[in-house]
DNA sequence: AGTTTCCGCTTGCACTTTACAAGCAGTCTT
DNA sequence: AAGACTGCTTGTAAAGTGCAAGCGGAAACT
């Protein structure tokens, strides 16, 4: 790639700024889809198939993820997140928190980027812990912060549920 | 705009995710330029003036900035950070900092993310402060971040004239 | 007063990226 | 052997990006 400058938040943007690479890279981390069509079926967006295809791609050569063939399944690729991409924990807990107060979010997903933002930096540093032990194969860490985040969002939807509002239809 | 999904981190990236809108932003918010012209002038990736006559519409639009013309000069029309845009720091501080982590930014621009990354929450606090000061007529801080952002900048450059390297030509 | 410069754009055109729908080759299951 | 699964590719259209030129009005200069 021919860079347009050397600031390092221009070259954030040139890596992540586009409609999709981080949305993939949400999927991936935050809920664990690991295969081409585990993302695609997942995708609350519903990415196409030719533009995950692409991402996938453009984010393995910018060396985000990398893919592996499943032992037991020869057409399956797995795919893993490398540190540089685990590394953008701190980008995605701030995104999510500006879009919590900004967005017009809706309860359950805001409620797992608030309880991410309010673990702070502490929480991040285990959920990367844990996403090392999940895609480079680390020791596992005593503390899920999968979890956790799941159990914000079961909670939210739970009071969805038990109080439902016109807004939500 | 129609929405993809209710996701926090989607949403922003619907807002922000494109090769301008974050640069765009930078660039009013660290280099404090105003008009079109400085922003136009000043521009180190040179963008293009159609595109920031969109970029400046959209963000507009969108809330993060609000125009307002020049009282000694009709013509001109200065652009302010809203408090949407002001609370995008720690997205720019946590952006900047995994751009210089990990890709080829250049020193002087990295001493800006570095000193921003390494003050943490509280110099953050500090610089939004400054930030409503300049954008939205708040009182004058005590602290000045730009300037202590402007120090470190130069003080990068100044080592890179000393001890030139291959690398920098 | 008239010319020139400044300012914030707009227009035209080519190219790239995104989007939606359909299809396809190899693998696995039954 | 037949059908479904998996990870894509292809075709086509729309939208976004990039470059260069130009333009209407205001300000500055002489």
């Amino acid at each position: 790639m021919d860079l347009r400058s050397g600031c390092p938040i221009n070259l954030s943007v040139e890596v992540l700024g586009d409609r999709w690479s981080l949305v993939v890279l949400r999927d991936i981390m935050f809920g664990n889809f690991r295969t081409y069509g585990d993302i695609h079926g997942h995708s609350l967006e519903g990415i196409a198939t030719n533009i995950l295809a692409s991402r996938l791609k453009r984010l393995t050569d910018e060396g985000l993820i990398v893919a592996a063939s499943d032992p037991g399944h020869k057409q399956r690729t797995i795919y893993s997140l490398t540190e540089k991409a685990i590394a953008l924990v701190p980008v995605m807990a701030a995104l999510g928190a500006w879009g919590v107060r900004f967005l017009p979010a809706s309860p359950q997903f805001a409620a797992r980027s608030i309880a991410l933002d309010a673990g702070g930096p502490a929480m991040w540093a285990d959920f990367m812990d844990e996403l090392r032990h999940l895609h480079l194969g680390a020791p596992a860490p005593a503390r899920s912060v999968l979890a956790e985040l799941e159990r914000a969002y079961r909670a939210a939807a739970d009071a969805a549920d038990l109080h439902p509002s016109a807004s939500d239809d």
